[in-house]
DNA sequence: GCATATGTTATGAA
DNA sequence: TTTCATAACATATG
């Protein structure tokens, strides 16, 4: 699930929930979703720490604390939740943080492909500075950088975390479709008009869909057509097809987004 | 069993 | 040097 506007959203839930609260107690159900550290360490640095204000690069969430950063990725099913109380643990509830006033806050993933770093705040900086500017924040200019050197087709440098940071399959596909390029284009043969629509696509795009915290399945959105046969785009009508690009699943309109190069 | 899935990363080939 | 596809990771679903 998560992309950009998924961990933005799970970053104003850190915020509401956890910011300003001492960890009382740190209970590691699946130690499989810690990296470099281990459950006893986790929970010997975060008790009786206070949590600051949480910040996101990218698909990357940092929940700074007095004392180290806890650092969460969540891969392709995480997500963070702040439950009722009493909400029963669910199966893939793999961390959950409790508060000094039982708020509690819970790290849930089914794959666990990612999971949570500890560490400090250099290193967390270290983290934020290998990867390209934030698509959310970037602008024209810094995307320009971001496109500048590259050959490889666009969506492939669209998802690429270490030349923009925060777009996955499902906002690379929605932004291209939006600005009309095809996901197949070689980046340095886009003229600068093509980079200008697609600087545009992909903030209105980024602004709707953290709005929405997720990429919302819209009707009037390609991410609403992505399942099933014989979809039509929503402004041809034209099928859509479907491919293998950047080795990701990609839909597009063959219409709107001409292959030619 | 097979293919698919919104994540990243290592590997070997082109 | 860059780019690409592929497999791998762990799990669920159709």
């Amino acid at each position: 699930m998560p992309e950009l506007p998924d961990v933005e959203a799970f970053r104003e839930v850190l915020a509401d929930c956890a910011q300003g609260r001492l960890v009382r107690r740190v209970d590691v159900r699946d130690s499989g979703v810690l990296n470099g550290v281990d459950a006893p360490r986790l929970r010997r640095e975060l008790a009786g720490r206070r949590l600051a204000a949480p910040y996101r690069h990218g698909k990357w969430l940092f929940a700074p604390t007095d004392g180290p950063t806890v650092l969460f990725h969540f891969g392709m099913t995480g997500s963070l939740l702040c439950p009722e109380p009493g909400e029963p643990l669910a199966r893939h509830d793999r961390v959950v943080l409790t508060f000094a006033d039982e708020v509690e806050l819970r790290y849930r993933d089914q794959r666990k492909l990612k999971g949570l770093w500890l560490a400090d705040p250099a290193t967390a900086d270290r983290t934020v500075a290998e990867e390209g500017p934030d698509a959310l924040t970037v602008g024209r200019k810094g995307f320009e950088a971001a496109l500048t050197g590259r050959r490889a087709r666009i969506k492939a440098v669209l998802t690429d975390q270490s030349a923009l940071a925060g777009l996955g399959n499902l906002l690379a596909d929605e932004i291209l479709w939006r600005a009309r390029l095809h996901p197949a284009r070689a980046t340095d043969h886009l003229s600068r008009e093509d980079r200008d629509r697609l600087h545009r696509a992909m903030r209105r795009t980024l602004r709707e869909a953290v709005r929405a915290g997720r990429v919302p399945p819209r009707p009037s959105w390609l991410t609403g057509h992505r399942d099933g046969e014989g979809e039509t785009c929503p402004r041809c009508g034209t099928e859509l097809s479907r491919g293998r690009v950047a080795g990701r699943g990609t839909v597009w309109c063959p219409h709107c987004q001409p292959a030619d190069d």
